[in-house]
DNA sequence: TCACAGTGATAATTTGAAATTATGAAAAAT
DNA sequence: ATTTTTCATAATTTCAAATTATCACTGTGA
């Protein structure tokens, strides 16, 4: 037995509207067998008539009614998917869950959610905020549509594209601002204060210093850049942090930046979503909304280079 | 551009379902390139793609999880129109419009109504009493689905089947109850009371009396045989109805009724639909329901087979 | 009553869509 | 590196649906 399809479907709602095989037909654009045989088809695998043929016009039986009403439900739910899919083709729609390391979504997140809610207005966007194994992992598992890391990443399956690159500073308690900034091999011997395993940027900074991260060292690591920087006000060491950090976390504790010179530490921080995401198009343009997002926070990037060595930042 | 179609929304669904080609496909019972191709297209249709396609799985887009949403609803409803037709294959649904002529719906009617409710739970039954020209030109419309009048209708349009034969008897006063009762011809000389013009069963009564029915008589036409009778009560003449009437009508007046001898006049009672009905099937299952409502009212019949001349009816 | 127009069903044929089998390419697993 | 898994693609076949042509039935009007 034959199925029903949405074709036989709305050549019964047109018959069921003209009561007349041959206009029916006409309004669908086809000849009038190929309506009749649809029909006659319909019928046959409902098992039951639907129109009731008399010599002048075709007359729904009371099943036909009740045929036609569920009937014109479903079709016009059926145009309603066609819609659906006109109005999603190029904007953006739905859910996008976007994770961001830590050491980055602080600074970041809150002019990002901005501009993309602003840019793309009734977007579901969810935010997830952890470690960068973590993120990949979930972007790779489909739990995630895109994250913001540090590249690179190296995942042959993961697209990358490159956001902004962004220096580490030098922080250190206030009676320090006037004195040389150290440099590497200097670091080195300094009270360094980290954050926890796990944070890529503990290695970037490690790796700056070129310490391996699996010497011991008598480091008191903390879990966040905010409780890195009242370590550090409190006098119990020195410690680096992403340059766009500064304005956030030196407001609150008596603490002075510095710059590096010459072959200042850097990181790259980068968009990645999986190659075969369909979303492709969109994270693009995504990525292009968050590099202008974090270029807005630069002015105080700006400041810093002005005073190439030294910039003290007072609450 | 092609048109979305009932099978690509249950491919969908069956991708949806499983997140992997191969194994939907084989739920689809199709091979697994019927299924990849036909979700291809379905996505290029909609201008938007609805699945990931990862190396281990394929997996919805926000997109597609949104579109899913709306093709299960659509689907089940479409599945609901096939159980539609399934259970209203033989058994009557929906609206069923009978017309009835006025000489038998009071007697009629309240056993048909009882055993249609019965027999077929469920159904709208609507009920139309009026003249016969009427009822017919409304059957021929389309706005009944069938009648109960007396035969023959001799209309090519409808088929006719006999329900059964109904004798007429002699309604006269309680003081005329010993009496002998009238032939045809002595009948013609009597003071005959008729229903007004239209009602067939008019026209019956004066045929049986071989009365033209234009020759003009000093008649009192009544508008339903209970005013006949109930005129009869007062002495105002005689009349003839049918037997079926017997025991609803002549119980709250002082008449007595007789049977007429031999040559019985009677009528024959049948029901009638469009040839073209596709409920034909379902009317002679009622017409057979009517028929044995019919002979369910016979008792009364019998009694007056018992006293075959005369009998009389006391409130 | 007889042709005639209107209407729908049916048949033969063509067209087109969707299935199958076979095969290829990419990624994952071994 | 090799094998396996998985999906896409191509060529072909199969089946459904369209078209044109024609017939049968109905009701209408001359």
């Amino acid at each position: 037995m034959k199925n029903l399809s949405l074709k036989q479907l709305r050549y019964f709602e047109a018959l069921a509207l003209h009561s007349h095989f041959g206009r029916a037909a006409n309004a669908c654009a086809v000849s009038q067998p190929a309506l009749s045989v649809q029909i006659r088809d319909l019928e046959i695998s409902l098992g039951a008539k639907l129109f009731e043929r008399g010599a002048r016009r075709a007359r729904l039986t009371s099943f036909g009614e009740e045929f036609a009403l569920r009937v014109r439900l479903i079709l016009r739910s059926v145009d309603e998917l066609s819609e659906l899919a006109l109005a999603s083709r190029d904007r953006l729609v739905g859910r996008l869950r976007i994770g961001i390391i830590p050491t980055i979504a602080p600074y970041l997140l809150p002019a990002i959610i901005g501009n993309m809610t602003r840019m793309h207005d009734g977007i579901d966007l969810q935010i997830r905020e952890t470690l960068t194994p973590q993120l990949v992992e979930e972007l790779i598992e489909g739990r995630l549509d895109a994250a913001i890391v540090a590249l690179p990443i190296s995942e042959p399956s993961l697209t990358e594209v490159t956001l902004f690159e962004e220096n580490f500073v030098l922080v250190r308690p206030d009676r320090d601002a006037g004195k040389p900034v150290p440099n590497r091999k200097a670091l080195r011997e300094m009270k360094l204060l980290l954050l926890e395993e796990g944070h890529c940027f503990r290695n970037q900074a490690l790796s700056f210093c070129n310490i391996a991260s699996s010497r011991p060292r008598e480091i008191l690591d903390a879990s966040s850049l905010a409780t890195l920087v009242q370590m550090v006000g409190a006098g119990m060491g020195v410690t680096l942090i992403p340059e766009m950090a500064i304005a956030v976390e030196t407001r609150s504790a008596p603490v002075s930046i510095a710059r590096f010179s010459a072959p200042q530490p850097t990181r790259t921080i980068g968009m990645i979503w999986r190659k075969t995401s369909p979303l492709s198009k969109q994270l693009i343009e995504i990525s292009e909304i968050v590099r202008q997002s974090a270029a807005a926070l630069e002015p105080c990037d700006q400041a810093l280079a002005a005073t190439p060595d030294t910039l003290a930042q007072q609450p």
